[in-house]
DNA sequence: CTGTTAGCGCATTCAA
DNA sequence: TTGAATGCGCTAACAG
């Protein structure tokens, strides 16, 4: 049964090896986990033998014998087009790949946009086919975290961390502080000697958008109205529309705090429209420090995320659960990247 | 060794199911893999003891056991900018879900933009840690291309085939026929009367540049002259600037073959700055139906790639070759779309 | 229909 | 330093 047709020729296995090379399967083993307790003399041997045969250690055995899969799952539950129009995650993940290289564990992503995708995410999990879970978009969904835990895999969730709410002690979690990258922001403008200062956030549903608004009311207060704070998407055309909304309701405006970059770029777009210039009629600063904040005209003053530095640090507290142990914290700081736009 | 500390509380494996429930492991096996050859009422005692124990199936024992890891990988060698700059690669995936749901096997993304990628990617593949091989971005690469084949592993290549050349008897390739797609585009044109035709294309070097110039020759052959060819970048700024060198070397232009939707719609706003209208001066048609095709303004003509039906079709070609089938090769069709820009 | 038995490919304890 | 023996968790051929 194990085998019903007959064996890819070439597909040798340690005990192929040991035979070429004239020792046992133990020995085989050890060489290839260059365990220190092997003469050169057999090491050189069976160095040999695993050439001659084109032998390579084969996974799924070693991942049963060992007890892992040397593989961690990168869950990535945003939407597909958002994912792929928001260079976030890509630098997240070149940070998760670059914190694990070295550790003989991959990262592999788990693309899980709809229900049913997180569903078949979720029983790979269960089924122990990952080591641990990194969750790139821990959005509040209760539901999917319970799930997680559920699969008793460490997780770490990254990048995101409801304000005030205490981390959650069943995972560890790496997040940049947005409160504070917000009061950044603000105390910036408020020190530049603006005043009639309005903010055009994300969709009031993300957290993200609460932490920095609070952020912002932090420094301000009460110079920061209700009524001068939109919120709206996070592209540059609902920055656009936000915009247009926001120089109706407030013309006197002499600087906006945007909830990200692109929206920054959006409102640009609508003040020169309008004959207004940036910064010296209004005064804007982004969000994130998207490519496009250094590239923008003007360039714009932004808060920087450490976003390779999170994954980095997401994988090393992955390999550190995997290692037992316990759930770990970390909050990373933001900086204010001052350019021209404010 | 194995289980080197103590064993967590509540991993319960098949023979904890079968002591539970009273039968032997193998009845526990055949109820999992829901097996005819069992009592309903059989059946109902194994569940009850899986749900009674918690017990779900490790992978990496059933992967040992039936030989297949039940996952395949989806290699995405594209340089990150790009990637996440173009839905492309977010519909194929979309497909390959699809393609693959029901199945029992799942994709895991291979992001492997870097050499060292690469080489982590290949290793997992030569292990074999997946049962197949979907590369989506299969541009000229060779080394890429004999390391794969080197694994073993069924391979299917989708999404691009240079045209002439002899599909690649290792694989099986999934691709929309750019040379036909283009000879749609230019014979529209050349229908709706125009004659004074140019062409600003992507990069030279990419494979479907070539094949969209040969299409656009097929059909007008004389007509679209070497020197109203330019080669440009994929988007919309690269689109603007040969806009503007086209119009200064070939002012009479009344149509343009754009080489993607990105170039037609920078190619759009250098019209309209000079003040010629789109379509009734100059017509463009587009490339790949793009989301911003849809909503520029003109609306673009252009040419759609079934993009989410070529994920589908990998995923079913990669199902087939895993139980053994030979590689095949997949033509799709590409679609004309009109719309108001020519 | 069910249990017994064996083995997938590897790592590791124990004894030599 | 090396080999023999054992087991990781599961499936499947075989016998009953």
């Amino acid at each position: 049964m194990q085998r019903p047709r007959t064996r890819a020729p070439g597909v040798a296995t340690v005990a192929d090896v040991a035979r070429e090379a004239g020792v046992s399967r133990a020995t085989v083993s050890r060489v290839i986990n260059d365990s220190p307790l092997v003469t050169p003399q057999t090491k050189d041997l069976v160095q040999d033998a695993i050439r001659r045969t084109g032998f390579v250690v084969n996974a799924r055995g070693r991942a049963l014998a060992i007890g892992r899969a040397e593989t961690v799952g990168v869950l990535i539950t945003e939407p597909l087009d958002e994912l792929f129009e928001d260079p976030t995650y890509a630098r997240i993940l070149r940070g998760v790949t670059e914190g694990l290289s070295g550790s003989g564990t991959l990262p592999v992503i788990f693309q899980a946009s709809t229900e049913a995708e997180r569903a078949l995410a979720l029983r790979s999990f269960d089924r122990k086919a990952v080591d641990a879970v990194i969750h790139l978009t821990p959005y509040r969904d209760p539901e999917l975290l319970d799930a997680l835990a559920g699969t008793g895999l460490p997780v770490v969730l990254c990048g995101q961390v409801e304000n005030g709410a205490a981390p959650d002690p069943r995972f560890s979690s790496i997040y940049a502080d947005d409160v504070a990258g917000a009061r950044l922001a603000a105390t910036h403008l408020a020190e530049s000697g603006r005043d009639r200062i309005a903010a055009v956030l994300g969709p009031l549903d993300n957290p993200a958008t609460t932490d920095r608004l609070q952020g912002f009311r932090d420094v301000l207060g009460p110079r920061l109205p209700s009524e001068r704070v939109l919120f709206t998407g996070w592209d540059t055309s609902a920055g656009i529309r936000a915009t247009q909304t926001l120089l109706e309701l407030f013309p006197e405006v002499d600087a906006i705090l945007a909830g990200s970059d692109r929206i920054a770029v959006g409102a640009i777009a609508v003040l020169n429209a309008q004959g207004r210039a940036v910064p010296s009629d209004v005064a804007i600063i982004g969000f994130d420090d998207h490519p496009i904040a250094a590239s923008a005209v003007p360039a714009l003053t932004t808060i920087a995320q450490p976003l390779q530095r999170q994954g980095e640090l997401a994988a090393h507290t992955a390999l550190q659960m995997i290692a037992g142990q316990s759930p770990t914290v970390s909050e990373l700081d933001m900086r204010l990247v001052v350019r021209a736009s404010g």
